[in-house]
DNA sequence: ATATAATGTTACGCCACGGAACAAAATCGG
DNA sequence: CCGATTTTGTTCCGTGGCGTAACATTATAT
């Protein structure tokens, strides 16, 4: 039961019904395919009429394409259709700490051609060198497709109408209208995005699961620092000005270590992969100190993982007290939210197994209820390029979002 | 941009324009009444040949009714027209620990008659108290108007698909199959939510706001627990079956006392009204004796409100020992949820004037956005009877939603 | 009395749903 | 090998409601 804003509404017109069913048959197409006319009729509860009238219309604008005919027990052969992908491209850019990543890839999220470069903190001279990359790369895969737009995905808070980086501390940033001049810089509809809630958008949409529709969820995301995505009814929260989803920032203990948002004893203060090395060279957290005793030392959260995999007990302990205190975390989510799933990404993902068992447990001791104590939480691998992925679904999936009506 | 979930979606047909337009018209009637037929034309940018159409409809079926004609500058005077409230009744329940309130009203919320009793534990007996105090209401107020519907407002989590009560602690009520008993007792169609969420209902459609909309916020209820009902985008945040925003059991300390929910240092064991009478009495808050030393004092929240009112100073500190916490949890939520809002309902909103300072001071200084740090907090009398009003939303409120569409 | 301006009604074209009939292309059975 | 059957996909037409426009109604201004 939604309550229909009278501010701000989107009156229904004499095509919204196409452009309601269209969606839906689209959507059908994309997660059944191949699919026939036929099936698509009985999953819609349509008449065939209207399923082929919708399909011409779709075929002619490119966004289905039809596959051979395949065999059938009885009867008149099916045409198969197809979303189409191929051909389709997306510019994807993921800004990071160190690092900038720039990929060619398909609407599938599947690449053609990527490159890396180090992240210049100036955002001119970084859009100017996104410029000159992304001009060659589309240059030399000419004959791969036609380009529909770019994708950005930033670690900070971004304004995804407008574009803006509100603010992104790790490249010290504050209301950079990286939108427009990407947009104007290469000249294709450009995207901009959070990390957390892209990885959360590619979950989404590119995720394959058995069946089940995953409509409701919350995207973690553990590195320099913990941000997250949430889904609620199949939409992004995104709160006043952009704001919403700061779990890193749930305050766990007032007596626990400062954290750089100012405050003491954050989830982030204890999870973030910092804190974790920070914990295994046995130092106390702190945001003066914690950079210069992880650059001294030369270990990253790999390097962690890899010792504690080889048996190293003082790395299995930062690991494990890093768990807990993500269980707790995640229990505030679990309580808060109730979520479908809890999806966790960050290198710290690689050593899941040794994770699991205790976050499961601390989850399970602090759900309040039965129900929400077995809330699947499930790792991703940090191989799967989620930010990209998601930078790509910025620019793909408007195309199969659901019309706003009332 | 929402995805469309392809297990559960709803076709548009080709009524599904007129049930959008009409609803949008219908709340746009809602919100501006008195208002014109050329009026409506003009804020939905439709011509007004629609506009007759539907609204002859409207009339017809006896949702909107005709007032008198109004004078205006120039030309034909318009004719205003209304939702029609009057006449058409709910019955509001309201469940709590130790009394439940049954009320007829009409769908404006105001009340025609209201009762009270003292609550039975056992489900089947309340069930058969209700009955006989509803039928004799309606039998006394037969000329008032045509009852539609039976809204129940429980202190526990419920299913409102369903009508169950899944757990309410406080009645010692676990899957509880309250909306079918009462439906079947009644013979009405029958509403059951959860208070915060009836609370949060009560504000987003009854409260009445200087042309702002609310479609994002929070209603924090503090009493003997603290609970919470969260609207997204103007629907409630439900979850997994039903268990969404439990942030009174957010942990704020590791060493803090315990809680009912078996947790240590919970929001709600700093700032529920039983926390806030034992902090008063000097003790320390358990769950096993907190009871104990309330009962023995004899004291209630509303006491150590008036001593702190009258100058004892312990009962200021306590007090404000509370709104430091309460600052800290509604702390949380703006940096989680975002909020446009948060209101703050229960007997402590008696005492805002002392507290607010408080809350407003540590919401600001641990929110992590300037924005975040200005979010609104508004207290909610318990004078407004939002459980009951909240109750009635739930019957009226449906005829007025938006249609669910994709 | 006529012009002007505002509200509200009536009329009709057209798009897309909705149902049904029809065409197409395969297997099955004799 | 040919008709019956089955399944897929297309074509056709009726109808509801948007969308535009003309028209009726009722007031004030000049």
């Amino acid at each position: 039961m939604r309550k229909i804003n009278t501010r701000s509404f989107v009156r229904a017109t004499r095509a919204t019904p196409r452009e309601v069913n269209r969606q839906i048959l689209l959507n059908l197409v994309r997660e059944h395919e191949p699919i026939s006319r036929a099936d698509l009729a009985r999953r819609m509860e349509i008449a065939p009429g209207m399923v082929t009238s919708m399909v011409v219309e779709l075929l002619a604008e490119g966004a289905l394409y039809e596959g051979a005919t395949i065999d059938a027990p009885r009867g008149r052969r099916p045409q198969m259709l197809f979303v189409r992908t191929r051909g389709r491209l997306a510019i994807s850019i993921d800004v990071r700490f160190r690092r900038t990543f720039v990929m060619l890839g398909d609407f599938s999220g599947t690449a053609i051609a990527l490159e890396a470069f180090d992240t210049l903190d100036d955002p001119a001279a970084l859009v100017a060198e996104i410029k000159s990359r992304v001009a060659r790369l589309l240059a030399h895969n000419a004959d791969a497709g036609h380009c529909e737009g770019v994708g950005v995905v930033v670690p900070g808070m971004v304004d995804s109408v407008t574009g803006r980086v509100l603010n992104a501390p790790h490249l010290g940033w504050r209301n950079v209208d990286l939108g427009s001049a990407l947009s104007s810089a290469i000249g294709l509809p450009t995207f901009v995005e959070n990390a957390p809630i892209a990885c959360a958008l590619a979950q989404m949409w590119l995720g394959k699961r058995d069946g089940t529709e995953l409509t409701d969820f919350v995207y973690v995301n553990v590195s320099d620092g913990v941000g997250t995505g949430v889904v609620v009814n199949g939409q992004v929260l995104r709160g006043r000005r952009n704001t919403a989803g700061e779990f890193g920032h749930v305050p766990l203990n007032p007596d626990g270590p400062d954290c750089y948002c100012g405050g003491r004893g954050c989830l982030e203060a204890y999870v973030s992969d910092l804190a974790t090395v920070v914990r295994y060279l046995g130092k106390e957290f702190s945001p003066e100190t914690a950079r210069k005793h992880v650059q001294r030392s030369g270990l990253t959260i790999a390097d962690v993982i890899a010792r504690a995999r080889h048996g190293d007990r003082k790395a299995v302990c930062a690991l494990e007290e890093t768990a807990r205190y993500l269980g707790v975390g995640l229990s505030v989510i679990v309580n808060t939210l109730s979520p479908s799933l809890i999806c966790v990404g960050g290198e710290i993902a690689e050593a899941w197994g040794m994770l699991e068992p205790i976050i499961r447990k601390t989850i399970a001791s602090r759900a309040l209820t039965d129900n929400a104590a077995v809330t699947p939480v499930i790792p991703e691998m940090a191989t799967s390029e989620a930010r990209l992925r998601g930078a790509t679904v910025l620019v793909a999936a408007p195309l199969f979002a659901a019309p706003s009506i009332a």
